[in-house]
Formats: C-alpha cells, structure tokens, sequence
DNA sequence: TTGTATGCGTTATCAC
DNA sequence: GTGATAACGCATACAA
C-alpha cells in the first residue's frame, strides 16, 4: 500500500507537505506542490480514510438503517439519501433491518464501533435502548418517516417524515365517498408510529363522517407481504361484514391482493382494496388501486440534509419535518364515469382494463413545519 | 469516547489484557476476564472498528455498487447481499452510480480510501481503467450481472450474473410463437452486457425461427425510464412496421409503456409489449406483461458468498457462476384461451382484466457453471 | 515555506 | 498469565 510517507519520498519532501498539499491548508510553493502533485499521480496515492478518521475524529460516512430495502418506499427513500451523501462527499453504510430488535441492535451497535459521523434510522419502535445509546454518544441522529413514544425534548434528533394521518384519513374518506361503511384496516406493527397513526387517521375519517369506529375491523401485524395474508385470513376467520380493505403500506397491499386472489375473491366486485405508499413515480406499480403516495424521495433528501447541517452543528435545536402525501386515485372505467360523470385520463393496458387516473395534494393535518414537495419531484 | 486504555484502567489491568479478553485470545484467567467484562460493561465500551482496521488492515467492510437502488432488480440483489453480510458480520458501504462513468469512478476512489475488505459492482462497460485498479491494487472483486469484455484471464474477479442470452432467446421465442415477425428491441447502453446478450439472444431466436434479424429494428438506450420514452419514440419515428416490442429490463419497459399510453397506442391490441427483468416475487408488478424473471435475490447472495470466500483465500482462482431465468408468460382471458385452448391461473383484479400466468424456469444456454435456482427462492 | 514530534485506538511481538 | 512497546497512516502544534 502506497502511503503518504512514499509520496513524500518520491517528491523529496516531507510527509507534512504532501498532508498540506493534499488538504490545500498552510503555505506550500508552487514548485513544491506540482512535485507533490506529480509523485501522488505517479504513485496512484490514495489517502487512508481510516488513518485520516482516526485523527480527526471524523469519517464522512454516515449509517443508513432501514427496514427493507425491497420495499419500493424505502428505496425510494435511499435513494434520496444517496443523491445527497454523494454531493457532499458522504459513503454510506448500510443496513436492513427488517423490523428485529436484534438486527436493529446489531446494526447499531456496528455503527457505533465504525464511528460514523452520523446516523438516519427508521427505527423498529417508540424508544429502545439503543436509540437512547445514540443520544446517550451524541451521535447526530435522524429519524426517518417514523415517532418515538417517549418524551425525549432534550434529545436533539431530527426527524422527517410523512404525513401519515392525514393520509389514512383522505384515504378512508374516499372509500366513505364510495359508499363504503364497513372498512377493514391491516395496518404494521403496532409498535410502529405510522401503524398507528395510520389507523388513527382511519379513524377520524370515520368518526369525521358520522361513522362508528368498529375496533373489530382494526388489525395489526407487519409491514410484509405475509401478513397482509396473514392479517386477511384473521380478518375472513371473524366472519364479520365488510365491503372494504385499506391496506397500511404496499407490502400488506400484496399480501392482501395474493390472498385475495387464492381464495377467488374479485377485487373490486366482492371487495374494494385500498393501500398506503404507492411509491412508484410511474404508477404502473400496482396500477388497480387507489392509494397514498408519499414524497419518499424528498424524505430522504430531507433527511441527509437535515443530517449533515447536524454534523456540522451538533447544537441546533431538534428539527421536525412533515411532508404531505398525495391521494392517487384509480378507477374502473365505468366506476368512474359512474361517480363523476367526466372522463379522466384513460390507461388502455389491456382489454376491459380501462383505468382513470387522478391525483391530489392531501391538505396536511398535523401542525408544525409542514414542507411543500419540492417542484422536482 | 471510552476507549481500550479506560477500560484497562477500571479493570486494573493493562490494556493488551483488554485486548486479549475482547478477541478471546491467549490465556486470561478467569477472574481477570470477568473483571474486564465487567468494566466493558459498565463503560459501555464499543473498540473501534477504525483503529481495529488500521492495526489489522481489515475492515470487515466491503462495498457494493450498483447502477439504480430504485430498480427492483437491483433492490434483490442488494437484499441477498446483505443477508449474507449480516450473517458474516460485514458492513456494507452502498454506492448508487446511475451508469455514470464519473460517479462509478468516485464510488472506486472513495472506496480505495475506505479500505474495504472487497467489490461487488456491476461495472458500466466492459473495461474500465478502474477496474483495472481493483485488479492492480489486488481488491477482492465480483462483477455482478456483467461480462467484461477485455482478456482478465489473469484478474482473480469473480462474476455472478443471470443468463441473459438465454433469457432474451426465450423470450423472443414466446412472440414468435404468437405470430409476431417485427419484433423490436429496445436495449440498455450498449456498452453493458446485458443489453448486448439480450440482443444477441433475441437474434438468436429470430434465426433460429427462420426470420431474418433486423438491425433497423434494434435500438440501444440506457437501462432507464426515460431512456424507454425515447428509444419508442425513436422506434415510432422510423416509421418501420412492427407487432411487438421487447424492452430489455424493466425500466425500459415501464418508459415503453408511459409512452404508449401517451400516444394511445393499446397493448396489445396495437403491439405487443414483453421485458426483461421481472423482479417481483409477487407477480403484481407489471401484471401484464410476459417478462423473464431473474433469480436476482440468488445473484446477491452468491456474489456475497464469493466475495467472503475469496477475501479468505485471495489465491483462489477466478469463479464465474450464471444463474438461469424464468419465463413469466401471462395472457389475457381471452388470449390465453385462443392459444392454449386451456385453463390457467386466473388473476381476477378488476373487470375484464382477467390474467392467466405460467411460469418456465428457462434451458440454460452458455457452457460453464450453470448453477440451480436455490429452493427457497 | 518546510520539517520534527506527537498522538488517534488498536493488536502483534516479545519479554517477564 | 500479564505487561511494555512498536506500528498502522495521517494531521496538527510547534519549531526552524
């Protein structure tokens, strides 16, 4: 390995003045810097990351955390997050976590030995021991798209996320819209803040309509296809009524729709399916179904952002970002003709399967620092 | 920060003891190794990971570069990556690199300074003077999904990839059988070889089949989505007959299909649409199209395998592992029924939109290791 | 404008 | 069984 010492050498100076030319700090003549200049280039010198971190006590890296890289949301989240890392010169270390405790742990506990600079995470539930290590060290932490229980003020974390209730509720209500009375909800881990206030959102939209809020039809499980499947055998095993299935995120969509499709149940004719994070910029995702998309790649933008700004200056105060999230909605072509009596935009994908296609901004609900979505998106 | 010296201190040990109780190494009498787990314990000392590397030049690290984190295939392949790194105990420094030559060759550089222990990249083009770096610098590497076209018979890369030949044969064989004798294709960047195999087996199948191949109606792009808009339009432009389109992964597709939709060109009333790379486990993405799906969860998984093992014994010689496809074949009701004269699985999403899905794990055609899909994919 | 000396936290080597 | 010391590659305080 070619090291600071051999470029010195070469260029007969000092290791100090290849450390200065190398940095561009201090004095070093123009002679003496196209000689440093030429012996790097000769010898392919690349300066050791971890030599350099352990002196300064700095690794422009941060720790990316996430529960599953498979799902179109998250990624669409990494994304955004590594558009930024990699304009700022950030690498990023990252891990799947799947929702465990355990691999949550571990995964920390990995960040804390690499000493990154910094840490984005989607943590697994309100407050663990681990997320309190992170305050505990003053690592310079984000939160993505999720709350934590405990009252932590003092804490400086960040935190950025959607706006998951007045999603659940513009959702709901368009099911309410439809003639729908009996909604079934499968939501995420209970222990989740936007499984929550996911059903939350349901709720006020019921109770907003003059519904009754029936906890029969409330469901908690896993933010994956299984237990979408799962949580639908539960939901058909209560033999109650329903016209009506909000999926939490697109994974229980999937799960909920493959169930569906086992057991012979047409989608919409015996049952309307709606779900939470249709993450595709395209829509050809999942393309039947009315849906909440979310502005994940702002989330991630936001987030590397609002990290960084923190690595530079650990005493800001703890910042709270809410984007808004946006109702796709999808029609059958008589369905929508049907209800609104004007032609939308029309998906000839295939015979019959004629789709309308329309989209609105959700008004946000929670107060606080609600950010437009930036005009790129 | 605790360090090594702090916890030496509380234990009333010198810290090459720590050291010894950390890595379990050497003998240390139990009581001194409880004392010392004590004192860990109480400091919460985590070693760390730079200084551990420097001392060992090992970072338990490696890095892992793809072309788009937002590209489904790609998420796979990420998620069987760091399945097993996870299991190994590695970290997992993420660079997306968008095709782009000066972002693969910033992802390279940051790379040599983090000193990771390996390279898993699915490399722009065939040959790169960055590549030649990983081999000169002696970087473990895999090549993941790619061929490169220079002689590296010396290299010691690895590659992992599906078989794209095959794939593209079979799939160009499924709408030759339907009757389609113009046959458009629409490729990634010609300097990937996935978009050149997937030509090559698209005219594998044409002359096979007795149908001249065409070059007016083989387009080459980028794997992306606007990349499929422009190369349709392209295609339009020329004003050449044609009853089909083969788009060569599923971005490409997706750009392919916004932009008919745009036109209100139908599919597949006016053309026929089929792509490559169906990463869905789930079979509701795309659910119209016959596509071939690649074992992408296995290509992350063996290229991790490969990698570890080669960081353990860098001698051992150069491994090139092709995993087969599958052939995704779906049919509108209708269709399906004129064709086969049989039943199928019938996916009952919405009116008329009925689906009958068949599934062909495809012959594989390159010689070498061909290996078998794992079961529990 | 350049160089010398020191230390970041760890582990390998050798000595006791 | 345990400890002192050197070394990994770099950047800084200080000296020249």
């Amino acid at each position: 390995m070619v090291t600071i010492s051999d470029v010195a050498k070469l260029a007969g100076v000092s290791l100090v003045t290849v450390s200065r030319v190398i940095n561009n700090a201090d004095y070093v003549s123009d002679k003496t810097r196209s000689n440093v200049k030429k012996a790097i280039a000769e010898l392919g010198y690349i300066p050791s990351a971890m030599a350099r971190g352990m002196r300064l006590n700095r690794t422009f890296t941060f720790a990316l955390i996430l529960p599953d890289i498979t799902n179109s949301f998250w990624t669409t989240v990494a994304r955004g997050v590594e558009d930024v890392a990699q304009i700022q010169d950030y690498s990023i270390l990252f891990y799947n976590v799947d929702e465990d405790q355990k691999k949550q742990k571990r995964a920390l506990e990995t960040v804390f030995s690499q000493q990154v600079d910094g840490v984005m995470i989607a943590p697994h539930d309100g407050v663990t021991e681990n997320l309190k290590l992170l305050h505990q060290r003053k690592v310079p932490t984000v939160i993505l798209d999720r709350k934590l229980d405990q009252d932590i003020a003092d804490w400086k974390f960040d935190f950025v996320r959607g706006d998951s209730i007045s999603g659940a509720k513009a959702l709901t209500e368009h099911l309410i819209k439809l003639g729908h009375r009996k909604i079934a909800i499968l939501s995420g881990d209970v222990r989740t803040s936007t499984a929550k206030d996911r059903v939350s959102g349901y709720r006020m939209a019921l109770e907003g309509m003059g519904i009754p809020y029936d906890p029969e039809l409330v469901f908690f499980g896993e933010y994956r296809i299984s237990a979408g499947e799962k949580l639908l055998r539960a939901l058909l095993d209560k033999e109650i009524e329903f016209s009506a299935i909000f999926a939490a995120n697109n994974a229980i969509g999937l799960g909920v729709v493959q169930e569906l499709l086992h057991r012979n149940i047409r989608i919409p004719d015996d049952v309307a399916v709606v779900y939470y994070d249709d993450s595709s910029k395209d829509g050809t995702y999942f393309p039947f179904f009315t849906s909440i998309q979310q502005y994940a790649y702002e989330i991630g933008k936001t987030a590397a952002e609002l990290l960084i700004s923190r690595i530079n200056d650990r005493e800001l105060p703890s910042r709270e970002i809410t984007l808004p999230s946006k109702l796709i909605v999808r029609y059958s072509c008589g369905a929508y003709q049907k209800a609104t009596n004007r032609p939308g935009l029309r998906l000839p994908i295939m015979d019959g399967a004629e789709l309308y296609e329309e989209s609105h901004l959700i008004e946000p609900f929670l107060n606080g620092d609600i950010r437009e979505p930036y005009a790129n998106f």
